[in-house]
DNA sequence: TGATTATATAAGCAAATCATTATATAGTTA
DNA sequence: TAACTATATAATGATTTGCTTATATAATCA
């Protein structure tokens, strides 16, 4: 249901790991780094973003990382394209913790 | 915060409300009668809609009047054009219940 | 004025949500 | 193989949410 997607983007967390990820894919030391919380908590919003299949993950060595799967949500892709970007504060964000 | 503008459109009952305002101003009653819940239910998500300056309302009489309130919100029209039409389900309603 | 209609607000409750802490799993490296 | 790193899952608890029922407010009508 579309309202369920919408209730996945109505948390600040989840939202800014969603304009993260428009940015680049982003191993989820990376995500726990930026936002400034427990690994668990970024890896259960994972886990929701991914069950709606907003997410990809893709494993690589120890690391997995994710990626947007929004090519067949248009809608989803226009609010991201809303949010102020944050790829200036993504810089020293090194992949592969 | 953006995400908070999100968390009320992850409402099934919300979203369907905006979608019904998006074709016309309503009453409470309308929406009432078609989305079969409660008065003080769809009360209460007008005010959430208000509050977040979503809506606004008219008084009209006994009866009070919504309407869409988003030209300042771009994203929040683009969604809500993702949305298929309730145009031909709301044929019934009529106004001043 | 009193009854009726439309709407708002308050109180209460079950269910959902978000975070934390503890533990499990899986890959890597020495 | 044992220790270490990255990530996932489970258990728990405080807070929020969405709905219901009961009541209040405001406009209309007889």
């Amino acid at each position: 249901m579309m309202a369920d997607q919408f209730k996945l983007l109505g948390d600040k967390t989840r939202l800014t790991m969603l304009a993260m990820l428009k940015e680049r894919a982003l191993c989820v030391c990376d995500l726990v780094e930026f936002l400034e919380t427990s690994q668990p908590n970024v890896s259960q919003h994972l886990r929701k973003l991914k069950d709606a299949g907003l997410v990809n993950e893709m494993r690589k060595g120890q690391w997995i990382y994710y990626s947007l799967n929004i090519d067949d949500k248009p809608y989803i892709g226009t609010i991201l394209n809303h949010i102020p970007s944050l790829k200036e504060k993504m810089i020293n964000l090194k992949n592969d913790c």
